[in-house]
DNA sequence: AATGAATGAGGGTTCATTCAT
DNA sequence: TATGAATGAACCCTCATTCAT
């Protein structure tokens, strides 16, 4: 009966608190993380948490990993089978930026882990592997786009990613230092309409000649 | 002998204690930070710390706004004067990022106060003027490349310098998730070769047509 | 082996630390009392006392309510059931001044809640119901004494008791201050036909005419 | 000059100390007094504490006698030259309780000591100089009434000073137990008509028979 | 006579972690 | 498998006191 919920059953305990602590350490970050706050939130009692991965380093690492299973999950439903080249490209930008918007708790995730210098991220091994679906994807886009004479030579599809992601991220990342450095309001609105702009960013960027 | 380190002296003393806790605000981050650490970098005693700026908070409150002061400064350096408008755009750009290379600091700081919501800066209520200097600059650069027919019509300041700012920061700040994703180097080169086509990024976006 | 201090007993664990905030805030009052102290009295370490407790105020509370319930313990001693009237309110007299000679740690906690200008026991809302045994009992010998035609008619049990505290109270609170001021030497004996003289100061008063 | 309030004047701000010394230990109580706030209240400098006091408990002796000093001051108002006896005992006993009831302050210092142990008073050696004055007229009071045959023989003055002033103590003392413990209001009515009850003890007790 | 500058020692409280069952 | 009980070490902060002028 594996769907069943049961309590002394390790596996469930063992997600619960995985599932406690992501939401803990993205939301106020490593050292602001409490054990105890996720033992709460997870349902079950302290020493667990110890038995299941032994002190709040590991029990980071490993929320750090499931950050990662989490994101690729929802990038799955990305699809750009039936799109052209310019209008996949937008697609995935606007993507991109709803992803991060829908998520923040995931850029807190990573800039939680920077702030630790790659610690725990660095420890695991196979994080290439979830994370490459993305770039694969954006990969086969270029490809087609400079087949149909559409996109310029030699773009790499990671450093792109990079781009895509950059302005992506930053004003989501950001946004609370930003509001109040400058005389934006940067609300929904503001990062709709930043979404397309960013989209054109791009584009252009690819456009031959 | 200007080199002797006063004692008894109270602005050299809050001073140092800013410098120190700036240093400690932005390697560890809030809560990870220790007013321990602060006052033994300063040199001076912890209650010191408490007499000149009352808790932890206020102390980090301050650290922040000299965090944005001290960017200030160093962002005075540039200079675009002499330089022709595309010039000037890709100078900006390169000079943005080269800042962040240098001044990792400044965006731990920065992610630390996102982390925590804007509740700092919120509070300091010359941040617009500390900052406005670049967005300035860039607001006169567009606007003579417009008369001289070199970039688009219509281009807003404030979301340019998003864009620059988003391009150059993304990959300092996530260096190390970055590289543990990706299967590139991200090294010194990279962010080099980044930095050009960085430029030529913004350079495209604004070109007429 | 009922002797045996027991380990990993939640509810030991607290009544020691009860009894030890009990016997610290009823030496050296509130402000002058150290958890730390708390703690090695109770032979238990500083953070269950927070566990248990909450904080310093809480501790204080539980003690303060625990202060009346040992009183209304020693209370309950009083018996007057074959007493003829004016002897029972002389035995009262001797037994309230008994009781205050032979709780001074009850005085003290009294003095530290008027103090704190009773925060705490003003959160106390059982107080009433554990403190009304010896008023009702006065209540009762005062309703005899008046129907034997022995006592004034028109005496307020909470008034009398407010008069034979008083006169009880005062010279066991303040021997200190007395003892260096007059001329006297507030000794054992002093107290002594103190109390004699307290419950003839009392009957007379309930003496008709 | 002697009235003249001046600046760097020894004895102004040694006094002016002393006041706010005596109003924070009547308010807080020893332990729970600050050094920090008597300078702030004094007007001066902390250093200039430890130079005219010594330290701490110096002042809190100093502040302790200075309540004696200032009550005695206040208690010289009383004027009996006119009154008939029992009369003047009643007005004696209101006088007291008024007294208590106007500086409370007074009684805080008394608690605190008592806390104490006694031991700061012990070492005012003309504490009982400065305070026979209203046993004194006591005993004046006591004799000629004896002598009119209004009152009983053999009562000591220090002895119904006891009497008088656990009476008029108590209840001001302990307003805030009594309040939560008793179902009386214990506001200023009932200090009023307590008062009239008390001068009624006090008189049943001295008379003769 | 007076004070701004500074601190050692300790205050209450928190937190990751372990013990005993 | 699971947890209630417990704690060492540290954290932020305070306070009486001293230094240097």
């Amino acid at each position: 009966m594996p769907l069943k919920k049961m309590k002394r059953n390790a596996a469930a305990s063992r997600e619960s608190i995985l599932k406690a602590a992501l939401k803990e350490f993205s939301t106020v970050g490593y050292a602001g993380a409490r054990v105890d706050n996720i033992a709460q939130a997870a349902g079950i009692s302290k020493p667990l948490i110890y038995t299941y991965f032994g002190d709040k380093d590991a029990v980071y690492a490993a929320a750090l990993r499931e950050a990662y299973v989490q994101i690729r999950e929802s990038e799955k439903q990305l699809n750009f089978e039936n799109l052209e080249s310019v209008e996949a490209i937008r697609s995935l930008v606007a993507f991109t930026l709803e992803h991060f918007r829908n998520n923040p708790w995931f850029i807190i995730m990573l800039n939680t882990e920077n702030l630790r210098g790659g610690e725990a991220i660095r420890k695991i091994h196979d994080v290439e592997h979830i994370q490459s679906h993305l770039v694969r994807k954006l990969g086969e886009i270029l490809a087609k786009g400079e087949k149909e004479g559409k996109f310029r030579a030699g773009i790499d599809p990671v450093e792109l990613y990079v781009f895509i992601a950059s302005v992506c991220y930053f004003p989501v990342s950001n946004v609370h230092t930003l509001r109040a450095v400058f005389a934006i309001s940067l609300d929904d609105a503001w990062l709709d309409s930043h979404g397309k702009r960013a989209a054109e960013f791009v584009v252009r960027y690819l456009r031959p000649l």
